[in-house]
DNA sequence: ACTGTAGCGGACTGTCAGTCCGCTTTTTGG
DNA sequence: CCAAAAAGCGGACTGACAGTCCGCTACAGT
């Protein structure tokens, strides 16, 4: 039997550190501390549940991803057309979570060694991505790696000031580019 | 008149940092009194050089990457053929520099806010990419940053275990890809 | 209710980036 | 060549933060 309140813990410390993630500007403003305080519990609460601050963000981000891959699937078409507009639609998914989750983004791209890789959601959009791009040709597990490469978090920072469509266009234009028309092969 | 002592001491500090960062394992395993030890002054000296930690990295990472392109520049072709082959140039001489400088790379990514951009050589590579690709249609900017993207150091690491010949494929696959063959104008 | 234990809190530790100021070295100009 | 001024130096000090530790609390099973 798990403790009731530890879950209920692990839940007020998610809530508090998405708040905070949200608010801050930069991702070390997010002290573990600051979070400990928010949720209303002890930092050894946080450590003992999450591991370390990597973990606790990794959960943090897996949450949100979790809940943006039920909340786009429901407003979007059922079924993509084209192989390119399945992986356009994916990236351009990625880029609006990220855009949305900002410096929650950036702190699990700083967070520890090579974490924005061990992550369930990284893993997923790759195997997609993989699946999509291996009926045209060799080299699909790198391309996929590229192509989210190119929606990484902190690019997405980089060229926040640019408008939507401008993005849009660009990761367009990548995507039918790497994604070789329907009967090209 | 710059004192000399101040030069003397900088090229200390740098040779110093060169050194530690090709040894360590990890980005973070290279304090700045390490640094100051190995060189051989005190911490504030660096500081006062380089402003801070982020400073300091990218001080050496400008200077080795300048050295490296002095390098390669010589050892290469005096010109490439298609723009795809200049770009698959650029891209594989950078992977290879990361590869090769590996933990500093790796520290650049992760100092301050958003320095994998504001770099000089990010910037002259980027530079370069965009002019090469905007004879071949639209996005040329975004692009260039997509395919930088895909050198990005923590991808190169990420792929460390993967053989060269591979990383080189997929390199090359990409690239002649996103870069439009001779006369599909 | 009673007891064993999982879980809690927050004081404590170790580490590190960055600061500060009295002291030393270098430059300058007489 | 020498003294005064300026520039730079070093390393003790500070503040902040991640992560640990252990005596105490409150939950779950009986």
């Amino acid at each position: 039997m798990v403790r009731a309140d530890k879950t209920r813990n692990q839940e007020a410390v998610l809530a508090a550190a998405g708040r905070l993630f949200d608010a801050a500007h930069d991702p070390d403003d997010v002290s573990m501390d600051a979070v400990a305080a928010e949720a209303g519990v002890g930092k050894g609460t946080i450590f003992r549940g999450f591991g370390d601050r990597a973990g606790l963000i990794r959960a943090l981000y897996e949450q949100r991803a979790a809940a943006f891959v039920v909340q786009t699937r429901r407003e979007s078409p059922a079924h993509q057309g084209s192989p390119a507009d399945a992986v356009y639609f994916l990236l351009s998914r990625l880029w609006r979570f990220k855009r949305q989750n900002r410096t929650l983004a950036l702190s699990l791209d700083r967070a520890g060694h090579a974490s924005p890789y061990r992550n369930e959601s990284y893993e997923n959009a790759h195997g997609q991505l993989t699946a999509l791009l291996s009926h045209h040709g060799e080299q699909a597990d790198f391309l996929a790696h590229s192509l989210l490469a190119a929606v990484r978090s902190d690019l997405v920072e980089h060229l926040h000031d640019r408008p939507d469509e401008e993005i849009a266009a660009g990761v367009r234009t990548l995507v039918d580019r790497v994604v070789p028309a329907e009967r090209a092969r």
